[in-house]
DNA sequence: CGTCTGACTAGTA
DNA sequence: TTACTAGCCAGAC
């Protein structure tokens, strides 16, 4: 069993970890938390490759354009999204809802423009 | 070494 | 909306 990960790999499943429930990121957002702007390819990498004992809500990482990532679970995804909160509609999921860039709850609850 | 692949992204058409 | 491109970079062969 693999027991040495690379720096690289434990800053991205950090950063995944700390995607709260009901939201989602991007792989490049990923990286860039994990201190790897520009390689989200990277963080793709790592995820594919989570060894055991790394219990990550890798359901929270979506493409850039809010597409589910076409991988084997995609509709696996689409159900922990859903139980979640998340509106997941046609294998996409509205960024500008449940994004980290966006505070939904700051929309509701602010004062609004 | 070179080449291909991929859980990616931003830009262009 | 989709399709294609260049850029990206770690593994596998």
């Amino acid at each position: 069993m693999k027991d040495w990960i690379k720096p690289e790999y434990r800053r991205i499943y950090a950063a995944v970890a700390a995607i709260p429930p009901g939201r989602v990121a991007s792989y490049g957002e990923i990286a860039a938390r994990a201190g790897l702007p520009g390689r989200a390819r990277l963080a793709g990498r790592a995820l594919s490759e989570t060894p055991k004992g790394f219990d990550l809500p890798w359901h929270r990482i979506v493409r850039a354009d809010g597409r589910l990532a076409c991988m084997r679970g995609q509709r696996e995804q689409a159900r922990r999204l859903r139980a979640e909160g998340v509106d997941v509609r046609n294998g996409r999921v509205r960024i500008i809802a449940h994004g980290l860039h966006h505070d939904l709850d700051r929309e509701i609850w602010g004062s609004g423009c």
